[in-house]
DNA sequence: CGATTTGTGTGTATACATTTG
DNA sequence: TCAAATGTATACACACAAATC
């Protein structure tokens, strides 16, 4: 028995070596599950490091490495290098935001709706085209990615977002998120790492981890991601790829500075990223502002993919996005929207179509701009707060003390009658600047007041003030 | 350099020496895909065993065993002990059949359609749904799983096909294959083996791939796949999962006997492997034959997940399937479809909800039945051939000889005039008994005479007669 | 049928990257 | 700031199981 530098009685967990079979990693989550199943390890314990384990066991350490590794697979460990090895709190308490679960009476400012109001103009279009002569031609197998008529379509508004494309490159898919979902399925491979703004789209963190794929958190300052953190973090690790959404970050509702998009551009050119550019909110900046700043589409064609969510833009319920690809990799995205959807719903891309080709995206583009203006509005009345970057964001942030966790914030607000989104959704790692978040396009306006004056009555024991 | 007992002269593959980088693993792999793409090696090539190249290479065996492994887990290698590693049959060349690309004038026996001009008798029916009152509900974020009636309906249908579930394990996704993609992402991990039929549905294999998860083909006798065959490869290595069409292979036309089900379902249980039981084809079996079989979902409800077509079954382009999960797997389950559709098209889900609850339904049954039955007599009249068990099923097959490929064959016919499908593309390995498969449900019946015709004319020099 | 060939599973050695204090 | 602690990635050794000849 060699000499041990650890001392056996500090050890938070000691398996019985008796029991021990082989396979030994396997033996060991064995007994851990049990262990934990009987209460004799609580949640969040920190398990003995894997040389400490091994050193008492009188095995290698990478063995109890391969244990732990088994482990996180299940869900029941996760680790943190440098500081341990952990039991998990929730292994199966998913942070995925969906309307699930949430009583009617609730004012939910947590889901991003886009002003539910303005779908009522949709539904003479929905009317025209189920009476159309072609209706038939929209019930069949063709054209998977998209008819003529509606790429067409597509190519004219993508040109308005300063985005040039042959029809040939784009694709017509269930929304944004299946987009994402299809291209990290299409170029990238388990263990690949993505670098996100430190603070990102929660949906986007969800998939990567479905995907087997590591988020790489990079800070920002005022102008958006930090060109110089992400070149050091390139060069720590392999990173594969990159997801921005240069026009409104959700959360923080920052946008991209024209001069930041070059800088980070410059990085990505350099380390060879994949840019996955989600561009849901353009039209909060290029309808509402003066100038349209350059998409990564337009700086780094040959790199981004880039996705244009209509659901946001026009209506929710007609699940349809624009995704831009670039022709080295077109084989394998057109590949995988056709394997992971065979197609998308003919139906939705022709009433999206017709609804972009008339007036009526104007109309509900104006009645959006002024809510949103509005909400923004009446949000600076209740709280007296900077806005960010984007001056008209679908997203405002109330800083929270790091003293109370996600779970009491959120729960509290619940049993108050809101539901808000507490920043640590948005992340994988623990941050020292907590916030909660309200998405003022959930609601109406009214509802929106009633529910920020309930926050307001309510903030005080959590404000956080620098 | 140690003594070779290998002769280094004879292997099918020398990577160059020079250019090995670590982690040699990976940069092994990379090499031959570069090889294969090069046309420097061919399909089916039997490559160096791991000794050999490891000898070749001076490196451990197991390393070279690690980079093949990485190779099987991108579909471009398999394996059989005993015999070696091989190059894939689809390595880097994907198989997934789509519309694409097939000329107009093509007669097009590939794509499998379900007699789409009963699409007729879904317009009524959408028409309605767009003027209801309640369509607004349809263009929201709500009920991402589906509408409570919406799972009613699907909990009424599936009863007829012997499925009894409660509604809160009903989800609507968006057809099939975009079912399993959402099951593979959400219960599998990378690395993962699938078994499944030794001749399977094309776009299934391509979803594994995608997924990084290994397919290992079970052979089948009259009955179904084998049940002792299926238990040796449990005992050869962790299989995870087994996907299976048991009304109506794709593409044998096999339906799977109620007592052979219970065979395997033993195995299965035993083995603990997830069931994913893709019943699109229940209404050839359920609606024609006498006897409802059995299906997995009833026999394992713990371990199956049950996905229910509506897209052959009613109307290809309304992209809805009904998934069945067991209660254990619900939270992962329902995370992954969130994740990744965030929510299925309402409106196909509503118009399809209608069209099941009218006397529609049964009408495109009864005539896709008669098509069906008559499709399948036309076949008899020109070509000798058993049926399989299936005794209407919707594909037909005829055997060709070995030494034709699939390429030479298929750009025959689409040449002559008619897309056919070599079985290659619905297997991972060579096989001993290639065929061509005829999607009867693909055209009208006039069409299909005269594309059956052209085959007829052109077959002569490729059949293989046993 | 049994020796040989071939791939697989498990544990180990080593170099290294990240975080902590 | 840097040493110590901690986990990770890669290659390897060895026993073993299945298929081949």
């Amino acid at each position: 028995m060699p000499i041990s530098q650890y001392d056996e009685g500090s050890l938070t967990w000691r398996p019985n070596k008796e029991q021990l079979k082989r396979p030994i990693y396997r033996s060991l989550i064995k007994q851990l599950e049990k262990d934990i199943l009987a209460g004799r390890i609580s949640k969040n314990t920190r398990l003995p490091s894997q040389r400490e384990l091994a050193d008492f066991l009188d095995i290698n350490f990478t063995t109890v490495g391969q244990a732990y590794h088994y482990g996180i697979e299940k869900g029941i460990l996760y680790t943190n290098i440098g500081s341990g090895t952990y039991v998990s709190q929730n292994a199966l308490h998913h942070i995925t935001i969906s309307t699930n679960n949430v009583a009617d009476y609730v004012i939910d400012f947590g889901l991003v709706s886009s002003f539910e109001a303005c779908n009522q103009y949709i539904v003479p279009h929905l009317q025209a085209v189920s009476r159309s002569k072609y209706v038939l031609n929209l019930l069949n197998y063709r054209e998977p990615l998209g008819s003529p008529e509606q790429l067409k379509t597509a190519q004219h508004w993508l040109r308005q977002q300063r985005i040039t494309t042959p029809i040939k490159n784009i694709a017509l898919v269930a929304g944004v998120q299946n987009g994402i979902a299809i291209t990290l399925a299409a170029i990238f491979a388990p263990g690949d790492r993505i670098a996100t703004d430190r603070y990102t789209y929660a949906n986007f963190i969800e998939l990567a981890n479905l995907f087997h794929l590591e988020i790489v958190p990079i800070d920002a300052d005022e102008e958006g991601m930090r060109p110089d953190l992400l070149a050091m973090e390139c060069k720590k690790k392999k990173i594969n790829g990159i997801f921005l959404m240069p026009s409104c970050n959700n959360p923080t509702g920052q946008q991209i500075s024209e001069q930041r998009r070059y800088e980070l551009a410059a990085i990505i050119r350099h380390e060879k990223l994949w840019v996955l550019e989600d561009d849901i909110h353009a039209f909060l900046t290029n309808y509402f502002q003066p100038e349209i700043l350059p998409p990564f589409q337009a700086i780094l064609p040959e790199q981004t993919i880039y996705f244009a969510g209509m659901t946001k833009f026009l209506c929710s319920g007609l699940r349809i996005a624009y995704l831009v690809m670039p022709e080295a990799i077109r084989p394998q995205l057109e590949h995988s929207v056709f394997n992971i959807n065979v197609k998308t719903s003919s139906f939705d891309a022709e009433v999206l179509t017709q609804v972009i080709n008339s007036p009526t995206a104007a109309k509900i583009l104006t009645e959006k701009f002024t809510m949103t203006r509005d909400a923004n509005k009446l949000f600076d009345d209740f709280f007296q707060l900077p806005r960010p970057s984007n001056p008209y964001p679908y997203y405002r942030n109330i800083p929270v003390r790091t003293t109370f966790s996600q779970q009491q914030i959120e729960q509290d607000f619940l049993n108050k009658g809101v539901r808000v989104f507490h920043s640590a959704r948005f992340t994988t790692q623990q941050q020292a600047d907590p916030f909660i978040r309200i998405a003022l396009s959930s609601t109406n306006l009214g509802v929106l007041d009633k529910g920020l004056q309930i926050i307001k009555d309510n903030i005080a024991c959590y404000l956080r003030e620098d």
